[in-house]
DNA sequence: GTCGACTAAAGTGCATACACTTTAAGTTTA
DNA sequence: TAAACTTAAAGTGTATGCACTTTAGTCGAC
């Protein structure tokens, strides 16, 4: 009963992303019980290495632990979803400031590989895919730099964002999203330090904007979910 | 044989911030053994507790988990370390802007008390104490703009920064921080945004500078660490 | 005397067992 | 009929047990 994709890469870690993705990917809604022996059943282990990996959810926010009665799907309110976009806007602005200083033709390049991925997935609909791939091409950025502890940080705060924007997402902004990478590149391939920062401000802002925030309906099954 | 100062708030958080505070005061040196049926014995508790307080320290980086080995105390690389604080020089850049857009004179009065606790660690040479307060002051500046999710993560980041200190430092860099702690304050009362976000840069880099890039010897015994 | 194989102690990784709490259903009572 | 109490099922929190790995110490061979 074990879910064919993660076979071999065993332990905690496997179980953390196929929760993350689960969650991410909008297969589990906010709100949904995480039934320790349930998800135990279903990966195949024992709860020990469930417990551990709910554990680890719960601090990347991702889910949320009550004290006797388990574990839920999170669900970011309204003012922690414009604290973490306020403090992605933060991070990436200067981030961008950061690329420009140590920008390449080679880095241009894989952006732009980058963006092709999105424009593909865009256009096949894949809408997990392309919301995995929108936040990839920041969490790449980071990469490109080489500051692993940045990407690592704002990969953390991308998967927040990916839960937040499940919840309030108004109408798919994935098109525009994409040709905002696209002029974002293009003021990195012209080195134009200050166009790029506004242009990644602009981006995020406009991310957040199309938000709604009222609440939607909670609640799911998790054996339907995890397939 | 528990710990006196949290018998009372119980669970695995509790080792988690013991196991914390003794690392980030370097009670316990980098690369020391943290053996699960020692700190088992010392909590009180059994095995299975440490483990999830190890799992999570080992999220928080302070500590490195080896697969059959055990857990060790974390010793970041110098390469870690610069991308630590160059992540903080990109982050708190920017939160220094959003502390002028939302500055009054209550928040500049109580960032005043803070830097005043500082003195008073700094004279009563309570090493641990004010290491610990050096590092809060910048919390307390992302609290005070309401924040909670830039707090968070800037307290994780500067945990790591304690324990990089720790290795790295050459020599007691406290007063000097304090007095930049004061020019920013100061930058901050009168609003003048580019003076408090140069200072704040530069405060960064001092930090990041004073300290001398080449290891020292790690192991430790935890009997005593933890008293 | 040093290097290497063998063996026992110690330690980690995972599963299971048990106590206690929450949840929900069913029953009684107004 | 609806509210409240009772009780059993389900679920979490923690401890313990067992298999397997690492580590260290001893003995033997060169």
């Amino acid at each position: 009963m074990e879910d064919s994709t993660l076979k071999e890469t065993s332990t905690t870690h496997a179980i953390v992303e196929a929760l993350t993705r689960a969650i991410v990917e909008h297969r589990l809604l906010p709100g949904s019980k995480l039934a320790e022996q349930k998800l135990a059943d279903h990966f195949g282990v024992s709860r020990t290495l469930v417990r551990q990996a709910l554990f680890q959810l719960s601090q990347n926010r991702l889910i949320r632990m009550e004290p006797a009665r388990g574990a839920f799907v999170a669900a970011p309110s309204v003012d922690e979803a414009k604290q973490v976009f306020a403090v992605r806007r933060m991070l990436e602005t200067q981030m961008t400031r950061e690329f420009v200083k140590v920008v390449t033709p080679a880095k241009i390049k894989s952006l732009k590989a980058h963006i092709q991925q999105e424009r593909e997935a865009v256009a096949k609909e894949d809408v997990s895919g392309r919301t995995e791939l929108l936040g990839d091409f920041h969490v790449h950025m980071a990469e490109l730099i080489g500051n692993q502890v940045l990407a690592q940080m704002l990969g953390e705060l991308i998967s927040r964002c990916a839960l937040i924007t499940l919840m309030y997402q108004s109408r798919s902004e994935a098109q525009h999203s994409t040709e905002e990478h696209e002029d974002i590149v293009a003021a990195l391939a012209a080195r134009d330090v200050e166009r790029a920062v506004q242009l990644m401000n602009d981006h995020l802002l406009h991310v957040e904007e199309s938000l709604i925030f009222d609440r939607k309906v909670p609640t799911h099954d998790i054996s339907i979910a995890l397939s």
